[in-house]
DNA sequence: CGACAGACTTGGGTAGACGTAT
DNA sequence: ATACGTCTACCCAAGTCTGTCG
């Protein structure tokens, strides 16, 4: 455990020695060759240098959906006529005329002809990758070579946010050195910036964990170079973060208590974030911070929900104070749920809805900072967040305990780790689109259940054998048979369970969960319990980033 | 306080590395 | 040995939450 385990530093104080390279930058733009031309109006027409580059962001993304739409055109075409020449300018006044086709086609070939590249050459390009990544993926941290998480700056491209962004189709600009600011130690060795440029600031600030950060255009936010999960510096944060899930293990009962009893409070205020506090505990949603409007796209969490995003059915498919909530979450994603809730709950949100358009607040008295303030006073270290990342793993813990057979054999353990999992995935929302090849690898796994039955000989005539059994020759010839059957009977199994697996997984991710929200001591814990091996559940990159947990938990840990 | 900057965690998508079946 | 499907690593956007400043 030492390594998880030394000494507290004090003061916001992160780190005491930090050395390391830089960023790595991305190679600058390379010209097209002169036979692939631009044409405007159907006329060929050579561009400047810069305006080449941002017209191959565009025409590298044409069979992209998004390029269609209104949005992404415009913002594409302002920002590619702010850098074009003036001349460029008096001609490209439409982007209807432009034709990037032939641009396209080449980056498809130069593609294609990449995949076809001899082994050599491509083993090649890997040595020179790995070089890179030797070079600058790794800093010093307090003594120990420390893997870092981004080390090279963001490629220039067109922004696509997620959902309906208004900024879809900006410009991203092109990261120079003038841009970075690094941080190490004073005393380290560092960083030189590329040849011919300067760095923006080199400062030495060790009450923050990141090495580099610029500030990017679309937002106007900063973007940071920091640390990979498998950090010493980022495994104890996590350890903090889940013990700080704990504690409030120990006085949940009491907040929900609290919020039962403040459901009744005189003060609006106090009853909203009653009510508020109640869904974020019981359906895990995100606190919801207010957003700038027009700057990103619409997405809510619970403090920012809209009157139009739920419905209130005093009724419904026989049950009582249904809510049904249908709103867009972080990423855009889809929260779509009926749920039963609370009498008062429900009292409660008709009250808040009244006399108020769809589209102003449900909670309209409630801030993020006003409901984080209160959770302080209830607990030390407790904000919204920590409900999610508390009911995901004891929902993991209770489920691993309900679903787990001892006498099962390690494939069906896995399956209901994996169900455990699911129902963490459910709960938090977790959702991905259905992988494109999904319906046919299903049929391919169909198909071996089918072959690997028809393969089973004798299946429903128990005691065959026994009557075949006159010689020994035979009865040996009968134990390989027994032998064979038994081997069948497992693959199909096997199959089986796993046929059933990816069918219940076809919309849901397990791998966020699984990264930041269950404590992942809970499953080191269960694969000591039941002798399953810990590769069977973490992948090397997921043991490296738990190795905290991996090294500390025994088979007795208790979230 | 309320806006804003800053720092850090959480999130889904996807290219390409990788492992497995044929 | 190769084709093929799966999984991982990476990408970078989008959240949460704290601290500061006027």
């Amino acid at each position: 455990c030492s390594r998880w385990e030394e000494e507290k530093k004090e003061g916001g104080v992160k780190w005491m020695q930090l050395e390391h390279r830089g960023p790595y930058f991305v190679p600058p733009y390379e010209p097209l060759p002169e036979d692939v031309q631009f044409y405007y109006d159907g006329k060929p027409l050579k561009l400047s240098l810069a305006t080449e580059e941002i017209a191959t962001f565009y025409a590298k993304m044409l069979d992209h959906e998004y390029t269609t739409k209104e949005i992404f055109q415009n913002n594409f075409f302002h920002d590619w006529r702010k850098e074009m020449t003036s001349e460029e300018q008096e001609i490209i006044k439409d982007l209807d005329k432009c034709d990037f086709r032939e641009i396209h086609k080449y980056f498809v070939e130069k593609n294609e002809a990449r995949k076809a590249l001899p082994k050599e050459e491509k083993q090649k390009l890997k040595e020179e990758a790995d070089k890179i990544q030797e070079e600058y993926g790794y800093c010093i941290m307090d003594g120990h070579r420390e893997k870092i998480g981004n080390f090279k700056t963001e490629p220039p491209g067109l922004f696509r946010g997620r959902g309906e962004h208004p900024k879809m189709g900006m410009l991203k600009k092109r990261i120079m050195p003038e841009d970075v600011t690094i941080n190490c130690s004073r005393d380290s060795k560092i960083p030189e910036p590329p040849e011919g440029h300067k760095w923006k600031e080199v400062r030495f600030d060790n009450t923050v964990t990141w090495l580099a950060s610029w500030t990017e255009n679309i937002q106007n936010t900063l973007k940071y170079i920091m640390l990979n999960p498998s950090s010493k510096l980022k495994g104890e944060k996590d350890w903090q973060k889940y013990e700080v899930a704990r504690r409030l293990k120990d006085v949940v009962h009491e907040i929900r208590a609290q919020y039962r009893k403040d459901w009744k409070s005189k003060e609006i205020k106090t009853r909203q974030r009653a009510v508020a506090l109640y869904f974020i505990d019981k359906l895990a949603l995100r606190a919801g911070n207010e957003k700038e409007e027009g700057e990103t796209a619409d997405t809510v969490g619970c403090c920012s929900l809209r009157v139009e995003h739920i419905q209130l059915h005093p009724q419904l498919d026989g049950q009582e104070h249904v809510v049904e909530f249908d709103f867009l979450g972080k990423d855009s994603v889809r929260y779509y749920n009926k749920v039963s809730v609370e009498k008062p709950v429900f009292k409660n949100l008709q009250l808040f809805m009244k006399n108020k358009d769809p589209t102003d607040d449900l909670f309209d008295q409630l801030t993020t900072t006003f409901l984080n303030k209160h959770l302080h006073h209830l607990m030390d270290g407790l904000t919204a967040k920590v409900f999610r990342t508390y009911n995901a793993s004891i929902t993991l813990q209770e489920q691993l305990k309900a679903l787990t057979n001892p006498e099962d054999n390690v494939a069906r353990k896995l399956l209901s780790y994996n169900r455990a999992n699911r129902a963490v995935a459910v709960l938090c929302n977790h959702q991905r689109s259905i992988p494109k090849t999904f319906s046919r690898s299903m049929q391919v796994l169909q198909e071996k259940v089918r072959q690997t039955k028809l393969r089973l000989p004798f299946q429903r005539i128990p005691g065959l054998w026994d009557i075949l059994c006159c010689s020994s020759s035979a009865l040996r010839n009968v134990e390989k048979k027994k032998q064979l059957l038994k081997r069948l009977e497992e693959q199909l199994a096997k199959l089986n369970i796993q046929a059933t697996d990816r069918e219940e997984n076809k919309q849901i991710a397990l791998g966020t969960s699984k990264l930041n929200y269950l404590d992942p001591r809970i499953s080191v814990a269960w694969c000591k319990k039941f002798g399953i091996p810990i590769e069977r559940i973490f992948n090397k990159t997921q043991r490296e980033k738990f190795a905290w947990a991996i090294d500390m938990a025994g088979e007795d840990f208790e979230f």
